[in-house]
DNA sequence: CCTTCGATAGGACATACGTCCTATTTTTGC
DNA sequence: GCAAAAATAGGACGTATGTCCTATCGAAGG
């Protein structure tokens, strides 16, 4: 059985929601590969995000899909589509073993008028989210995938060059919006300018230093979040 | 001197504000081309927009311009930065004669425990926005112009044929995030056959059974707002 | 009415990128 | 340890798209 009091405690949620609603959560645990939300069900629930490592994509009538964003505790799912289209816009699924609270949406509402700390915290969270998806888009539109993997690298990296947000390609791609194989060749051309070091489709940068130049805009920063804890008091 | 009331009551802001939050509503106009909002400045208001039409835009390092989306009453900017970044994101200009109210941000932080409706209509509406930048991203993405075209016809084009977002080619350029010389080439295209009408860079649709085929996904049909009444009561 | 100027239309060319396919390497099963 | 299968790397080719530039058109001014 998930610790929910542990979490509760972890993130501040009882600051964050009122104590009826804190009682209304209810855990649940998901796979590396399993999905947490899929695009389309009508949402019942608003999904926080506590333990683990998680992606959200969409899919298109085409059959492609666009990555569009990688997420990490704390975070919320669900609340872009509460109020407007009432059905989940974008799949998220678990990239390593997670761990959500579920909060029923019927809950949420009845109970909407002693939380509006909860709805300052969400606007917050869909403001980020906006900003940087357009942020995003902006770069992935105007920049060539050089200058894209450049940002992506230069703003999801650590200080061992360990990748954050995904070091596989093939997703990578898809975050980047290109083809496996344009990345490929960009990817190459860094590796033989000593950039990077590559082996069985995952990367790792080596200089961080020879990036700044190509890069153009870049990418926000992952982990520009809201902290619940924020309005607190 | 503008008619405050007048919006008051046109919009139900009363509904959706405290009373003294309605009572510190300040009106501005501004004139086709003027800026609403400057992309960078602080955020100190968050702007209902109540009359007109306007355009928000982001700008790069690189001098290109990214439009985001086109507005007409009512409508709301500024939330998406209001608890994130602080700044304005995206710089949002007139394009005909417009009207908005500002609400001063520490009016509203010092009033939020009783404007818990306000917060849940900006959330519906950050989260209309943020799924349908998602979608045109997506489209802009992974369809060539052509498609991108078809779609936005098909979607922001009344039953006469008028453009509800731009008929300009150079706007229409910079919101598919397109060349103009490559929408030029498709405009051509659709022209000879006897889609659309075009003279002088302006574009006016002709045969919207043809559009269909040739476009994938759909951008989100202009006007998915959320309403402020529905949390009136 | 003719000239000048700004805006629009379109040609020419280069290329970033996507699709398709094959060779190589790595993994898996026995 | 070897064969089969899967994953990865990269070649070949076509094209959608961007940049640059010129011709044409319409408006404005004298």
């Amino acid at each position: 059985m998930v610790q929910l009091e542990r979490y509760v405690r972890r993130y501040d949620l009882d600051g964050l929601l009122s104590a009826d609603l804190v009682a209304s959560l209810r855990p649940f645990r998901r796979g590396p590969g399993e999905l947490i939300i899929r695009s389309g069900d009508p949402v019942r629930d608003i999904v926080f995000f506590v333990e683990g490592r998680a992606k959200a994509y969409g899919t298109m009538n085409n059959g492609q899909s666009v990555l569009a964003a990688f997420y990490a505790p704390f975070d919320v799912f669900g609340e872009a589509e509460l109020f407007s289209s009432r059905r989940y816009a974008l799949s998220v699924e678990a990239i390593t073993g997670s761990i959500c609270l579920c909060l029923p949406v019927d809950a949420l509402l009845k109970a909407a008028p002693r939380n509006y700390r909860l709805f300052m915290y969400l606007c917050g969270r869909l403001g980020s989210k906006l900003t940087d998806r357009f942020a995003a888009e902006s770069i992935n539109l105007r920049y060539p995938v050089e200058s894209r993997l450049a940002s992506y690298l230069l703003a999801s990296t650590d200080d061992c060059g360990r990748l954050l947000g995904t070091d596989d390609l093939g997703e990578l791609a898809d975050f980047l919006g290109a083809s496996y194989r344009q990345l490929a060749r960009v990817v190459r051309r860094f590796r033989d300018d000593g950039i990077l070091d590559k082996s069985r489709g995952r990367v790792r940068l080596i200089d961080r230093r020879k990036l700044a130049p190509l890069a153009g805009d870049s990418y926000i920063q992952t982990g520009t979040n809201v902290k619940p804890g924020s309005f607190s008091k």
